[in-house]
DNA sequence: CCACCAAGACGAGACGAACCGTCTTGACAA
DNA sequence: TTGTCAAGACGGTTCGTCTCGTCTTGGTGG
C-alpha cells in the first residue's frame, strides 16, 4: 500500500535567517494591527521572505506568534525565581505588583494576549501556549509557596497547585475581561485574601 | 458645513420575524461549524435575510451571538439566585457544581466561548459581554455571601467584590485554559479553600 | 373609514478587495 | 543532486458595500 507521509521539510537545511526574520516581522506587526488584523501574507511581505516560508514551518499565525514570544521571553523570566525574603506576603506582593505592572505595557500586552485568546479557541494551541508559557510561570509560584510551608507561614497539607489557581486566575480573569484594573492596590488585596486561605489551620 | 453624520436606521420599523431567524440561526451554525467558521453569509443564508439586514443591525458577528446568547439565557438563571440552606458551604458547592456541569454541555460551550474570546479580543465587546452576562451571575453571588455575612459564617469586613473574583476566577482560568478538567471534586476544593480566606477572622 | 403614497427596511445577489493556502519558477546553497 | 529559498500567480472564500425591485408601514387627503 502506498504511504500516506506529508514529506517533511529537512531541518537541517532550515535558513535560520529567515526564520528570525518572520519572528521578528511577527512581533512588530501584531504589535502595529492587532491580532485578528495580523496576516501570513503581511509577515512575509515585511521578512522578506516568501509565504511558503511560513506555511513550511509552521501551521497557523498563532504558531509563529507562540515561537516569536516565546524566544523573547525565553530565559528573561521563570530563571530568577520569587524572592524570599522570610516574609512570604511581601514576596508574593512585589511578584504579583511586578506582574500587573508587566500587563499593563503595551509591547507585552499585545502579543500575549494574542495568544491568550487564540489559546482559548483553539485547544491545540492551548497544550503549547499553556506547558510553554504558563506552566513555567506557576512552577515558581509553587516553588515558592512550598519554602514558605517548610517555614510554617502556610498550610502543610495545601494543594500548591490549587493555591497557584486561586492566586493568578483572579488575576488573569480581571485582565482578560478587563472587568477591572491591575493595580497594585489589587495585587495587595489579593495576595492577603489568598495567604488566609493558604494560612496554617489553627 | 456638511453633516458628517452616518444614518442611523429607523427601529421602529424593524422586522422582528427577521431579527429572530437571525439570531436563531446564529446560534444553530456556532454549534454546527464554531465561531471561527461561521460566517456572516451563511447567518444571511440559514435565516432566509439578505447581508445587508444583519450589516444593518450588528457591528461585528460577536455582537449578533451576544445578543442571541443574551436572549436564551434570560431571565433562565439569574432569578431564582443561589439556594440558601444556611449552610453556606453547602450552597456555594451546589452552585459551582451545576455551573461545571452546565459548562461541560457543548451545546452551552460552544457559543459562551466564542463570547468570551472575542470579548479578550474586543474591548468595545468585552464590556458589553461582562455586564450583560457576567455581572448579573456575580451579583447573585454577592448577594449569597452578604446573607452569610448576616448569618456570621463570613467575615463582615470582606470585599464581597473581590471574594466573587477568588472564588470564579480560578474556575474561568481552568475553563478558558483548559488547564484542568471542571469536575464536581475541583468545584468542592476550591469553595473550601476560598472559605477559609472568607471566615471570620478569630 | 379608507384609498393612496412616500419612506425605508426587506430579500437577493453582484461586485471588487483582501487573504487564504497551494503551486510554479528559477536561483542558490549544502 | 537535492531541497530550501524569494517571488508571486492562482483559484477559492468571505468580506463589507452596493444596487436592484418588492413589501411593509405610518401619515394624508378625500
Amino acid at each position: 500500500m502506498p504511504s500516506t507521509t506529508a514529506k517533511t521539510p529537512d531541518v537541517s537545511r532550515r535558513s535560520e535567517r529567515s526564520r528570525k526574520a518572520i519572528l521578528r516581522a511577527s512581533m512588530e506587526l501584531v504589535g502595529e494591527v492587532g491580532y485578528t488584523k495580523l496576516t501570513i501574507e503581511a509577515i512575509a511581505a515585511r521578512a522578506g521572505v516568501g509565504k511558503q516560508t511560513i506555511y513550511r514551518w509552521w501551521p497557523s499565525k498563532a504558531a509563529v506568534l507562540l515561537d516569536a514570544f516565546t524566544e523573547v521571553v525565553r530565559s528573561e523570566d521563570y530563571q530568577a525565581g520569587i524572592p524570599d525574603t522570610g516574609d512570604i506576603e511581601a514576596d508574593l506582593k512585589t511578584v504579583l505588583r511586578a506582574t500587573a505592572d508587566e500587563f499593563s505595557d503595551a509591547a507585552f500586552e499585545a502579543p500575549y494576549r494574542a495568544l491568550a485568546v487564540a489559546s482559548a479557541a483553539d485547544a491545540e494551541l492551548a497544550e503549547q501556549f499553556v506547558r510553554r508559557l504558563q506552566e513555567p510561570g506557576l512552577e515558581v509560584y509553587i516553588a515558592r509557596l512550598r519554602a514558605g510551608q517548610q517555614a510554617g507561614q502556610i498550610d502543610p497539607d495545601l494543594d500548591l497547585r490549587l493555591a497557584t489557581e486561586v492566586l493568578l486566575g483572579p488575576f488573569q480573569q480581571r485582565w482578560l475581561n478587563r472587568s477591572g484594573p491591575l493595580t497594585h492596590e489589587f495585587a495587595d488585596r489579593l495576595v492577603e485574601m489568598a495567604l488566609r486561605a493558604f494560612a496554617p489551620r489553627a
